[in-house]
DNA sequence: GTCTATACAAAGATAGAC
DNA sequence: GTCTATCTTTGTATAGAC
């Protein structure tokens, strides 16, 4: 089990991901067998496996990419002046069901400190946490948010929200994850405009 | 794969359950396999697999026994007068680890509409709003609740609230999710005494 | 390093005897 | 109603070819 740094690996890695996302996205984390991953690379179960170790590892991968998709989102928006709002996250990668059955129940499976993707859960949500609170507290300084509301509680919530807005989104799309956070923040007490990310 | 209703049937069923249920809370959902299911109840594999038809099925009802388990509760405490605050729910099934996990998990997986479970979750997602729905109802018709809070959203967030943040004491239970819920209670406006489930 | 073929263990499910 | 034996699928480990 590799992940070396050499160009067809690279690459070959990079393809692989790239289809397994297709996958996952189209027909569901159940349906994502190490076998089919492998055939839609072109390549057999084990070549696959060469390039990630363990299934658990390649999943851990795809969300990991997941999050820089994101990330690269944002940016992208802020570095155009758009000033992204909050409620606009769900519409992100959150938006796919595969992706998110992927996440959810993943996240679930590896809340087990003996899992792989442990560590990397447990930190993802302690950034989430700290970064909703730098905002919040953002506006705080800036008088826009009560001082009656505790930013560190306000922070957790607003990062379990989005979690659980998903699962239930997955069994009725109607569901409209943006308004659902818009009125978390206005409950807030935040003055207008849309709260933004950056 | 039966589900009779023969008294012996019935007994040995029920003592399955238990001995799942134990398992489960006490060593992960990862770690529970029928084999072990089985063994810990008294029997093989398949004799365990004849009561249940599939692994997901004993699961599902696991997790039926746990809502009728905290249904109870909830009833008692009612019936004692003590008029159990919906901050309070956290902490009882949602407090044991293995269940929130299992719950968790398989909620995920549920998702997909071919799951054996997915009629379970859908209606009890469904349930859980409307139920939320008429409790904020309630309160607005006492005039308890702003004019302001659309108690549809507020009922969905809530329940997205109640899955989020077990999902993340998972990860750090020192989180506290009974003052999480209360805060969430508190920014809807709720003026004072703490609101109740029934 | 990259990859295939083979082999293997564990899990869930099925068939049929008792 | 329960068991033994069998089958299938999944993920993984090993050996070795290019």
């Amino acid at each position: 089990m590799a992940l070396t740094n050499y160009p067809k690996g690279l690459a070959k890695r990079e393809e692989i991901l790239e289809s397994a996302l297709k996958i996952v996205a189209e027909r569901g984390y159940n349906r994502a067998t190490i076998r089919e991953l492998a055939e839609a690379a072109g390549l057999s179960k084990t070549g696959l496996l060469h390039h990630f170790g363990t299934k658990e590892e390649l999943f851990a991968e795809i969300l990991r990419r997941r999050d820089q998709a994101d990330e690269a989102h944002i940016a992208q928006a802020t570095a155009a002046g758009l000033d992204p709002k909050i409620s606009d996250l769900p519409r992100l990668s959150s938006g796919v069901p595969g992706l998110v059955q992927l996440y959810t129940r993943f996240s679930a499976e590896a809340s087990d400190p003996e899992h792989t993707a442990h560590e990397y859960f447990r930190s993802r949500y302690e950034q989430a946490r700290e970064r909703s609170l730098a905002v919040l507290e953002r506006f705080r300084a800036e008088g826009r948010l009560p001082e009656s509301v505790d930013p560190a509680r306000a922070a957790t919530s607003l990062v379990a929200l989005l979690d659980g807005l998903q699962i239930q989104w997955l069994y009725d799309p109607s569901i409209d994850m943006g308004e659902e956070v818009a009125f978390f923040l206005s409950r807030l007490g935040l003055d207008a405009p849309a709260p933004t990310v950056g």
